[in-house]
DNA sequence: AATTGAAATGTAAGCGATTACAAAACTGGA
DNA sequence: TCCAGTTTTGTAATCGCTTACATTTCAATT
C-alpha cells in the first residue's frame, strides 16, 4: 500500500554513549546513577559524548533494569470536571520533578471500570497506585496489595478504614456546613447528594449534613434528600423535585459545587431569588463557584496540597520503601453569595 | 543515603507461565500475540497456567522487546479546566481499548515547559505525541521529528501548517460567530481573548472576529480589543477595562468560554444585565456554558470525535506505521442566552 | 513404509538499561 | 621498591518479553 520505508529511528543508547566516551556501559550508567564513584575527568568525557550524541536514557529499559518504576498511576472518577484535576495536576507536577511519570486514568464513577483501570495500570507497570475514597468492591484493594503494591486512597478520611488515606473528612465539612447554615437561621433544609453507591464521599457527606440537623433538632425526613448522578442537569431536575415535594425549604445544601451549580442555574430559570428565597451550598470549592453568580457559599478542601502530599507519599512507598501512612487534610468553609440570612 | 530493603514483590512471569504449562516461553508469547499458530490443545494448557498463576504480561517488558509503543503522551495547555479535558478523556478511552496507554501532561501555557515534556515524554518512550495548536518554537517540532516520533497537533487547522492537524478552522468559527453577532444587529463590539504569544487559537480567534467586522464595515478599533490570561478573575479585570474604554460597546467577544464566564460574571456584579444591555459570547463549548446564567452562546466543538480522530491518527502511524494526515473539523454556533438582539 | 511439506514448538539472541563481582589503577606508607 | 588498601573501571548476568531461525511433529501422498 504505501511506500514509507521502514522506520529506522535508531535510539542513541547507552552502548553508543559508552562507545563514544570510550569507557564501558557501566560506567556511563554510572555517570546517571552514581556519579561520585567517577573521576572527573571520566565524567567529562560521558558528558561530551552524551551531549554530541544527543543521549536520554529510555526510562523503561532503566525501570526494568533497576526494578525501581517509573511511573505511578491515578485513578479519579472523572476528567471532565475540575474537582479531581487540581489535585492530580499537583501530584503530577511534583512528580516530574523526581523523573517519575502520572499515568491518570478515570472510571466514570464505575466501580468495574475501575477495577479494569487498575489491571491495567499494575500491567503497564506503575510502581504505585492513588484511588479516590473507600468505597468498592473489596477485590479491588485485594488485587492491589495481592501483587504488593503501594497505594493510597485520596479525597477521604474515614477513621474507619484501614486503607492509607490522605485525604478529608466528609462527615465533618458536612457537619460544620450544616453548623453555618443553622447559625444563618435556616432549618427547613434540602439535600441533594451524589449517587452514594461505592462513593464514600457522597455518603459521608450526607450522613454529615443529617447528623448535624438531627443533633440540633430539625431532623431532615428521608424525602428530602435525594441523590442524583453527576450532572449538573440531573441536579436542576432534582432541585424541581425537591421543590415540588417540599416547597417550604430554604436552603439545599448540595453535594458539591456542579451539584450546586446545576441548583442555582435552576433555580433561577424558575425565577427564585438565591439567597433571597433559596439558598444553596456547594462542597469542593473548584473554580466553577466563583464563577457563579452569585458565587458559591461552599466546603474549601486544599486540592494541591493534598496532591503533593500523595504524592510524596506513593513517592517514599516506591523508592524508599516506606509504607504509605495516613494524613488527615484541614477544610473550611468559604462564605460567599449562596447561603443568605434567615430571619 | 538509608538502607531501603529491596522490595521482593516476585511478579509472575513468562517463564513461570512457560513452566506451569510446560510449553517454552516463546509459545506462551505466542498466545499472546499470534494466538492462531497455536494448537487448541497447547491453548488450553496455556489458558489454564495463566488462570492458575494469575500472569499478565509486563507492558514495557513487551514494548522493550517488540519495539513497538505501549504508550503515547498528550501535552496540552491545562487540564484545570475542562477545554481539552473531554477530547483527552475520548482519546484516552479509544486507546485503552487497544492497549495503549495515554499520559497526559500539561504546559501551564509555557512553551518551554512544553519543551521540557516533550522530552521527559520521549524518554519514557511514547510511541506518538499530540500537542495543542502550532504554535511554539521551532526546536519542540525539530526535536520530534529528529527522533522520528509521529505526532499531531490538535484544537488547531491551518491551511499554511505543515505539521499533521487534527482541529478545526479557529479563524472561519471566529468570523462565523462574528456574522451571527452582527445578524443580530450589533455594530460595536469589544473583544476579550487569550494571550496570543505561542498560542495560535487564541490568535486566530482574534483575527477571525476582526476581519469579520472588518469585512463588513465596522473595523474595531486596536483599543477594544484585549488580551488576557485564562482566568476568569482576569477576564473580569478585562471587562472593567474595555467598559472604561469603549463604554458604547453592546456586545463582547470572548476568546473561550471560561474568559465569557469571568466578563458575564462581573457585567452581573456591576448590575449590567446581559443580554439585555450588554451581549456576551464564548468559545468552546464546555460544560460551564451551559451552567451558566444565561446560558453562554457559544461556538460548539466535537471535543469527542476530536479526541478520537487523533488517537486513530496516531495509532495507526504507530502501529501500522501510517503517515499521519490532518484532518479538519465542524464546528458550530450554539446560540443560548448571551447574545441578544439589537433593534 | 518412506517421503515431504506445512504446522507447531523450541532455542537463543536480542531490546536498553542496571549492578554484582572481578579486575585494574592509584595511593601512601614501610 | 613493594605491598596493602582504596578508588575507579570493566565484565557479564539479568530484568520480562519478542522473534528469527532451527527443530520437531504430523498428516497426506506416494
Amino acid at each position: 500500500m504505501d511506500t514509507d520505508g521502514p522506520k529506522k529511528s535508531t535510539r542513541v543508547t547507552l552502548q553508543d554513549v559508552a562507545n563514544a566516551a570510550r569507557v564501558s556501559t557501566a560506567t556511563v550508567s554510572r555517570y546517571f546513577n552514581n556519579r561520585d564513584a567517577l573521576r572527573p575527568e571520566t565524567i567529562r568525557q560521558v558528558e561530551r559524548a552524551i551531549e554530541t550524541l544527543g543521549y536520554y536514557p529510555d526510562l523503561n529499559a532503566r525501570a526494568l533494569a533497576s526494578r525501581r518504576p517509573s511511573t505511578l498511576g491515578a485513578i479519579i472518577p472523572t476528567t471532565e470536571n475540575a474537582i479531581f484535576a487540581e489535585g492530580v495536576e499537583a501530584m503530577q507536577s511534583w512528580l516530574m520533578a523526581r523523573d517519575i511519570m502520572l499515568m491518570t486514568v478515570s472510571t466514570r464513577y464505575d466501580s468495574e471500570v475501575e477495577f479494569e483501570q487498575v489491571r491495567r495500570l499494575v500491567a503497564h507497570g506503575v510502581g504505585g497506585l492513588m484511588l479516590i475514597g473507600n468505597a468498592r468492591p473489596a477485590k479491588t484493594i485485594e488485587f492491589i496489595r495481592t501483587h504488593n503494591i503501594p497505594f493510597c486512597t485520596a479525597w477521604s478520611f474515614q477513621a474507619e478504614s484501614t486503607n492509607p488515606q490522605i485525604g478529608f473528612n466528609n462527615f465533618a465539612a458536612a457537619y460544620k456546613m450544616g453548623e453555618q447554615i443553622l447559625k444563618k437561621g435556616h432549618r427547613t433544609i434540602g439535600v441533594i447528594g451524589g449517587l452514594t453507591q461505592d462513593n464514600d464521599r457522597a455518603t459521608d457527606r450526607i450522613k454529615g449534613i443529617s447528623q448535624c440537623f438531627a443533633d440540633h433538632g430539625f431532623p431532615i425526613p428521608q424525602e428530602r434528600i435525594l441523590e442524583t448522578p453527576y450532572q449538573p442537569e440531573d441536579s436542576a431536575t432534582a432541585l424541581d423535585e425537591l421543590l415540588r415535594r417540599a416547597p417550604e425549604v430554604t436552603v439545599i445544601f448540595c453535594g458539591n459545587d456542579v451539584l450546586a451549580a446545576g441548583a442555582l442555574h435552576r433555580a433561577q430559570d424558575r425565577g427564585i431569588d438565591v439567597p433571597g428565597q433559596i439558598s444553596i451550598t456547594g462542597f469542593d470549592d473548584i473554580g466553577l463557584a466563583k464563577i457563579l453568580q452569585p458565587q458559591l457559599t461552599t466546603v474549601h478542601l486544599p486540592h494541591r496540597f493534598m496532591g503533593e502530599m500523595a504524592a510524596q507519599a506513593l513517592y517514599d512507598a516506591v523508592i524508599h520503601n516506606e509504607p504509605v501512612k495516613s494524613l488527615e487534610m484541614p477544610f473550611s468553609i468559604r462564605e460567599r453569595g449562596t447561603l443568605g440570612t434567615l430571619e
